[in-house]
DNA sequence: ATTTATGCAAATCGTTTGCAAACCT
DNA sequence: AGGTTTGCAAACGATTTGCATAAAT
């Protein structure tokens, strides 16, 4: 982070949801929520670990779990084998979606035009009163080919 | 499998399918596929295992990735550590998305009204338009706690 | 006969965990 | 001091793979 704190907001709120979860908001905590704010994508912990080579991969795997239970980042699960971490959606207030890599396996942000985000709840709403399904999160990822790896 | 062979057309789209890729439908492969035609909800491996204490776990992993190659079953990976089976959507004539249960891992399928799902086509040929990306597939998933896990 | 599929057991690899040292407060 | 966090190395567990046997063509 540079001197003049650009992402003050954001360390206050990450902390803020870490004590409320009775946890610490240790440095390395605040490295890797710096690291997730910088990156602007889901990403996995290799490459977290390589881009901080001082960071000890168990403690990663430890500290992205308490700032998930914490809902300071989000998991991602996709159809390769590695998880990917972001902000929490709340955190970034820039609701999107994923575009998911078969090729590649990377994953970026999209959005949608708000009047289809829209009927789209609507729809999860009546889905959810339907079938008596809580639903806390709705996801809407497209897979297919990266314009990088249609060549 | 009954003796009236209620899903023959199934089996055939199946063969056929495997055999464009240049595998056969083996006895175990069909039997696989009659199974989760079946239990009609994504299914873990180990959950197959147990239905099938004759199937062996490595013959079913690798059988699974060869239907999934051949495009006969489809692979779903959610937020738990083990990845569900079931069979495409266009063998199954049925366009769902999923409602994953965050508690108990299980996953079942759900629909939204046709004009709800048309406005998703049409806004994901955007983003694609867009973005350069090749859609082959959306997913909508609906994250939560099932009715069962409510209480 | 030759290729492909199967089953067992072992290997793989992302992720988790035990434990001792370092770090808070 | 008392509890938490960290880093190393070892353990874990879903999935994959090597290899010898069985089945299919």
């Amino acid at each position: 982070m540079t001197a003049d704190h650009p992402h003050t907001e954001l360390h206050d709120q990450a902390a803020e949801r870490l004590h409320a979860d009775g946890q610490r908001y240790t440095p390395q905590r605040r490295e890797l929520v710096a690291l997730l704010a910088e990156l602007d994508q889901p990403v996995t912990i290799p490459a977290l670990l390589e881009r901080r080579r001082d960071l000890a991969q168990s403690s990663a795997y430890r500290n992205l779990a308490v700032l998930e239970k914490a809902g300071v980042v989000h998991r991602i699960v996709t159809t390769d084998e590695f998880a990917r971490y972001e902000l929490t959606e709340d955190l970034t207030e820039h609701h999107h979606h994923h575009l998911i890599c078969e090729s590649c396996g990377d994953v970026s942000d999209f959005t949608v035009p708000p009047q289809v985000e829209a009927d789209l709840e609507a729809a999860v709403a009546a889905v959810a009163r339907r079938t008596g399904f809580q639903v806390t999160d709705h996801r809407l990822d497209l897979v297919g080919t990266c314009p990088r790896c249609t060549g």
